[in-house]
DNA sequence: GAAAGAATGTGTTTATTTTACACATTAAAT
DNA sequence: ATTTAATGTGTAAAATAAACACATTCTTTC
């Protein structure tokens, strides 16, 4: 089946001026990095949009991306272009995925790289600097400009899919939260309903949740006890692989 | 409490032509993709690697890999590479990570995309073409060249997680299998030791097994059963999300 | 200030899943 | 025929997950 037959004398071993001419002249693409970054708010899920830098596309909301300099570490690159966008720092970003069919982008060849971040909406004010930026509900997101839609479903996938093996939802949180306050949370980001008792018991047997012995204020309601997630606990449990899964 | 600000004056929209000049000219760079390739053969999880590219580092091992073009989808470039070095055709790839430090490569600065797959060794020959092409027990894959020891630890991560997930390990077996063969390989993926009772019960209550009702020939002792992998009701049976699990 | 409303806080029972563990069976090799 | 080495099987205990209801506390309203 396979064609590339080739006489077994030839073993093309490559100088580097060889690979380095290649990498300078025609190969070079441009490098762009967006960042989804995810927030909580109003019990919703949202996500940070700005309308699309290009004048063409102004119609349709974009991500915050921008192109990656030759001389920038990649993740440099995603968190310069975050500051730069949104004034957002302190926050810690995570690659999901690379996007790179030819014609996603309409300015020409831009392969993109997608970071992910959850931040507390209460905690980080943003710095809107050159755009209308605003926070989206995730549920009405539809229709981003380019490819953006594909890079978003991915990027809330992986959010849904990582929130169940690991902790983040944390950040979404203020720091002192109610348990109320973290069903939401998990609730808006996978979508479903949990059961309230099973939901509590789960967390506290997890055992990763500080009573501060404080009352929620301002709900017109019984207010609820307030905790904290114990980081350093949590650090020092790592989880061990093991079951099979499907 | 989403404080919307906004920078009233400053909008400075992009126009088309703005974008596509940087993306023409300065802000280029060359991109790679990395063919990480898992195989299962005695027992043990291997993985394929050449000698290295350049001569300066032909001492060590690498990872299969080359430049993408300018005019091609990422995915394509990866699937073309790994023909090109392999002869492997029909072959699933999985993205996997981008790596983009400035200096990862001696050649200039290359940002690398990972793409990983798993084969069998038996039903997939290599035509060994421009390099010395190798299976390498995993275990004893270390000082790979260039950053390819972090891209190669990465996957096999990655690796360990998925298959914990989904039924990935059969595309590693033969079309007929034994439950031994099958037990050898999740313990050579995840490195660990299984109870082979409750190894057996696990699968067959999955019910993705097919009993063949033929036998092991050429082993030198009582022959086990030889099952295949039911790919078909796999596709049906969606798997949920809905726990929370640390 | 009494009553109604709304969300908090709490336990038990059942079902399901996971783990630990031992012996008879089969075929090959000697 | 005996030994060897791996296959094939079941059960009990433990841990985890799921289902499910009522009294309590604070706010709001009348």
């Amino acid at each position: 089946m396979v064609k590339e037959q080739k006489a077994d004398q030839a073993k093309p071993t490559k100088s580097l001026q060889v690979i380095q001419s290649e990498v300078e002249n025609t190969n070079r693409i441009a490098l762009s990095v967006d960042c989804i970054i995810f927030g909580f708010d109003e019990a919703k899920l949202k996500v940070l949009l700005i309308r699309s830098d290009l004048k063409k596309y102004s119609s349709k909301w974009s991500l915050l991306g921008d192109l990656v300099f030759p001389s920038e570490d990649l993740d440099a690159a995603a968190y310069r272009i975050l500051k730069q966008r949104t004034g957002l720092n302190d926050v810690y970003l995570e690659q999901v995925s690379t996007f790179g069919t030819v014609n996603r982008h309409p300015a020409g060849r831009v392969v993109t790289v997608a970071y992910c971040s959850l931040i507390n909406v209460q905690h980080h004010k943003l710095n809107i600097l050159d755009n209308e930026l605003h926070w989206h509900d995730v549920k009405n997101v539809t229709e981003l400009a380019f490819d953006h839609q594909q890079i978003f479903d991915t990027c809330l996938q992986q959010l849904q899919k990582r929130v169940q093996e690991h902790p983040l939802g944390f950040n979404l949180l203020p720091k002192k939260f109610s348990l109320r306050d973290l069903q939401n949370l998990y609730e808006a980001i996978l979508d479903i309903k949990l059961d309230r008792r099973n939901f509590r018991k789960k967390f506290f047997s997890m055992d990763f949740l500080i009573d501060l012995d404080e009352m929620e204020t301002d709900v017109s309601h019984r207010p609820g006890k307030l905790y904290k997630f114990d980081y350093e606990k949590y650090e020092k449990r790592k989880k061990k692989f093991a079951g099979i899964d499907f």
